[in-house]
DNA sequence: CGCTTGACAAAAG
DNA sequence: CCTTTTGCCAAGC
């Protein structure tokens, strides 16, 4: 067979590269953010974020995927400020107690490695 | 089939 | 703190 093409969306399957995505997503605890590099990575793919954004927005409502707790390596929403997005995003993280220190938030102190951290020793 | 977009990231100035 | 530049890659047009 001439394959020639390269297939750039394996029209046969073996495309599990949302489906990685979106369950590294939903394995973010509660009260605990990621960014997209690192959910990436812990899908098996390292250094495209970009398609975990891609992902999220081609999710389907019907998974609840905690995408809330995903912002970008700045610790920061990656929706437009002013959008309803960006508002509901941090209406919600707020609400399982992530806090946000002038827009941003601290990603080492709200990492999932840290969950246990806060849990004994209480926020800050 | 090539160019543009975008829920990104890291580095540099 | 900010902006710009570069790399990245799937979708959309």
């Amino acid at each position: 067979m001439s394959e020639k093409t390269k297939a750039t969306a394996d029209p046969a399957g073996e495309d599990d590269r949302y489906q990685r995505i979106w369950e590294a997503v939903a394995g973010i605890p509660t009260g605990c953010v990621l960014n997209y590099g690192e959910v990436a990575r812990r899908a098996g793919l390292p250094g495209k974020a970009r398609l975990v954004g891609r992902a999220l927005g081609l999710a389907p409502k019907k998974m609840a995927l905690p995408w809330h707790r995903v912002v970008n390596a700045q610790g920061r929403i990656s929706f437009p400020e002013d959008s309803r997005k960006a508002a509901e995003q941090r209406r919600r993280l707020e609400e399982e107690g992530v806090e946000f220190e002038g827009g941003s938030i601290d990603l080492d102190r709200f990492s999932p490695e840290r969950a246990l951290d806060r849990m004994l020793w209480g926020p800050g």
